[in-house]
DNA sequence: TCTGGGGTCCTAGGACCC
DNA sequence: TCTGGGGTCCTAGGACCC
């Protein structure tokens, strides 16, 4: 049992409840306005009695409890949160994998002799992050990642759990398939459809079943079934795309708009490429049609960049591409891929010349708000003049 | 009821190469 | 005139996770 899930509860929810004592005890709803077309990012305990989830449409929140507190997220606040809460999970391991701004696996393989068992430290750990930071941290404990994850999911608000040996052989076959890991909606609608609803029905049909269900993600899935996950603790995954989207609060047609847009979306990609020392090969434009329909269109180029011009260049091409020119649109984002370290760049027979104007944008963006500086260079007549 | 934003991974067809 | 087999890369779409 050397594996250990934690999950803050209800982060978002919970650090503003900490530091704003008149939200104790009321429903508080994290995410976009009520009149919005956004959802739910986490909400508290008390508003999720009446109904409302993460990823649930604040307006259908709004409708289910009008009375709760909805508030936009701090993230910067809640990055220092957690950076601090990991700072107190880095004291017992350095195997710690971050799956999310609130979540974490730890491999404590080296740690019981200093520290003891993993409910030991799971004890430990949820003691200082309440005393320390006044929140409440779920800790599960298993031999792998699920069933520490699924231990976490089952004891959870501000609890701990050990999933034991013999859990997997009584308790986990009575659970419902969208608990293993990789089966959502879709693939869960199908299985029911064929009439397999718990873990056990999944463990009773013909292979072959499951395989034209699932594809080839049967193998992984048939193990976690059977309680077997091999996945190790990786504490460092390397970045393989950076992008910004964004939905409109109405749904945009003027093709100069849209250009603008993307304008804008290419200068917040770039300075996080340059940000983060990264190069990209394929750009990738989305759009979401009023219908929800979605498309992407992306270019592949031979030489990688990290700069404004070159990816919008590219993000307006792919555009003018789409056959969406003119047409209204709810969504648009864009995508850097095939990244590289910009260390390693090769230099172009052709290299342009001159000053660096990107390093300049990133120091002026570092010191006021990010993205708001785009030099002149990159607006079009029609732009500057309005 | 009306669906965010950040990602990862997989599939499938077509181009292209040997 | 009729045409393989293996491999890689690119593109578009979609499921899934938090």
């Amino acid at each position: 049992m050397h594996i250990l899930h934690c999950d803050l509860d209800a982060f978002f929810a919970s650090v503003e409840q900490r530091d704003h004592p008149e939200l104790k005890g009321k429903p508080v709803v994290i995410g976009a306005p009520p009149n919005s077309r956004g959802v739910v990012s986490t909400c508290s305990y008390e508003a999720r009695q009446y109904g409302i989830r993460s990823a649930m449409p604040s307006s259908q929140a709004y409708r289910l409890c009008p009375q709760a507190v909805f508030l936009p997220p701090d993230m910067k606040r809640y990055q220092e949160e957690s950076r601090k809460v990991f700072n107190i999970l880095a004291e017992y391991t350095p195997v710690i994998e971050a799956l999310s701004i609130d979540e974490a696996f730890l491999d404590l393989s080296g740690s019981h002799s200093i520290w003891g068992s993993s409910m030991a430290i799971g004890h430990h750990i949820r003691h200082r992050v309440k005393s320390e930071l006044g929140l409440n941290i779920s800790v599960g404990i298993s031999t792998n990642k699920f069933l520490a994850k699924l231990a976490t999911n089952l004891c959870k608000p501000d609890g701990i759990m050990e999933f034991t040996d013999q859990m997997v052989v009584d308790l986990l076959p009575t659970l419902s398939v969208d608990n293993l890991w990789g089966i959502g909606s879709v693939s869960a609608q199908r299985l029911n459809h064929s009439g397999i609803y718990t873990v056990q029905d999944l463990l009773d049909a013909p292979e072959q079943l499951i395989t034209s269900l699932l594809g080839s993600n049967t193998g992984f899935i048939l193990g976690l079934a059977k309680g077997i996950d091999n996945r190790p603790v990786t504490p460092y995954e390397e970045t393989k795309s950076i992008g910004n989207e964004i939905t409109f609060p109405k749904n945009v047609s003027d093709s100069l708009a849209i250009e603008q847009v993307l304008l804008r979306l290419s200068e917040k990609v770039a300075y996080r490429l340059r940000r983060a020392q990264l190069k990209s090969h394929t750009i990738t434009v989305k759009l979401r049609t009023p219908d929800f329909h979605t498309l992407s269109r992306s270019k592949t180029c031979p030489t990688a960049v990290n700069d404004s011009r070159s990816i919008f260049d590219v993000a307006r091409m792919l555009y003018q591409q789409s056959g969406q020119e003119g047409k209204p649109l709810r969504l648009v984002g864009l995508t850097a891929g095939r990244l590289q370290g910009s260390e390693y760049e090769q230099l172009s027979l052709f290299a342009n010349s001159g000053p660096d104007i990107s390093s300049v944008i990133d120091r002026l963006n570092q010191k006021y708000t990010s993205g708001t500086i785009i030099p002149a260079s990159l607006l079009d007549n029609h732009e500057r003049n309005q």
